[in-house]
DNA sequence: CCAAAAGTGTTAAACGTACACCCATGA
DNA sequence: TCATGGGTGTACGTTTAACACTTTTGG
């Protein structure tokens, strides 16, 4: 996958291990609080280097899998979760991260609320995004940055159902962007935005338990292709 | 920079090698056309596999060595270039990329145009980026995507300049936006739409030559770093 | 004086945003 | 009937895009 020329001053391909981690998003309804939070899973570090730590869920790269494989595997196996959205960070390969020599190749996922809301594995627990503890390696650095892209992602295509059921109201969908950005928006003018996308189907359902039902909608999944750019592999 | 909890099927950190490669853009003036050409370098592999055929600048990663780092030597190394801006592009980890399993950092960067058009080594030649021989690798793959890139981040952000020379005309601007979009811009609204973003400072000077003379810019290097988010590393 | 690029002005459509207002339900 | 969220209408400021027009040079 490389060019080899000329003479390299760096040790040839010296031994550096590669590892998948995932930072892993989705919402928790506090009963208190009037918007839902961001929450992401983290798993405590059993062993040395950072033992007892909180970290990213994440393993190894087998050497027959593919990235997005191991991403998928790693999160499966750490906390039992099967996302609803993937798609890859950032490579992280700074010499001083790790005591011993190591790359990681960060993923980013959302897993609908439901799905999150399982009883956890023992030594997975969810925490607030926005307020984390310190953790192990460069992890919060790396939380800091999947948050600025989910915030940026979520102004400019449809991630948001990724956090969502099958069935949901405008006002839902409004709370995961509300909830995304931490602010109020217009539920009017929300309302327009969306239809005028088109990528939302009206169903016949309504959601009805507290004043005027509200109509429940679908995603239109043949939109969901067009979306990005030539992503790779 | 990972937690290993569970037991992993897969082979434990098996034996993985990492690659760093650049795409590097320039522009280039051909006589002919009206427009400026995007080019890239390639170089031409001096062995298996896909011996003969033309591939992205790269190497190995060294042990001591970050990633941007690893760009910037091999980047130099094979072409003698020294780009104006570098940034991580993706990481491609498919199993079947390669004969040997490697995993392959990409970066893309921007150099001006005086700089690439010295003569480049033996085994490097420039190519219109647009129209490229089958390549070594997923290299044609991952060409498209950083073209994609290149055009999509022309549109929010400053990069343009990395194309450019200290001191430009507002046409020359343009002409690099119209190159890497491939669409006319209208000048007037041109100049509205980059004076009103304050990045760039005139100058007293003016290039002279074929009709009224233009007024020569430079941009303001203090904008620079509020550009991006929290960026890694 | 003429051609052509540099640079300014004007207008209309599109868009974002604020907010007044009506509708339908549970309590 | 009242409170509240669902849903519609409207008005206004900002941005985008098209294009007419004036300015300044080389030839």
């Amino acid at each position: 996958m490389t060019t080899t020329t000329s003479t390299s001053p760096a040790t040839a391909h010296a031994d550096i291990r590669v590892a998948v981690s995932t930072v892993i998003f989705s919402l928790r309804r506090e009963p208190g609080r009037e918007r839902p939070s961001v929450v992401i899973p983290l798993v405590r570090r059993t062993r040395a280097p950072h033992e007892g730590q909180w970290a990213l869920p994440g393993g190894w790269l087998g050497a027959d899998e593919d990235l997005e494989m191991a991403a998928s595997r790693t999160l499966r196996e750490t906390t039992g979760l099967a996302p609803s959205f993937l798609e890859q960070l950032y490579a992280f390969g700074a010499v001083d991260r790790s005591p011993t020599r190591a790359v990681s190749i960060v993923y980013w996922a959302l897993v609908r609320e439901d799905v999150s809301a399982r009883p956890a594995p023992e030594n997975v627990a969810w925490f607030d995004a926005t307020s984390l503890p310190a953790l192990a390696f460069d992890h919060n650095q790396i939380v800091e940055y999947a948050l600025w892209r989910l915030r940026n992602k979520v102004g400019y295509s449809r991630i948001a159902h990724g956090l969502l059921p099958e069935l949901f109201t405008l006002a839902d969908l409004r709370e995961v962007y509300e909830a995304i950005l931490d602010r109020r928006l217009d539920p009017a003018n929300f309302r327009r935005q969306v239809d005028t996308s088109g990528t939302l189907i009206p169903t016949d359902g309504f959601r009805t338990g507290s004043h005027r039902p509200a109509r429940l909608y679908r995603y239109d999944h043949d939109v969901e292709l067009a979306e990005r750019g030539p992503l790779p592999e």
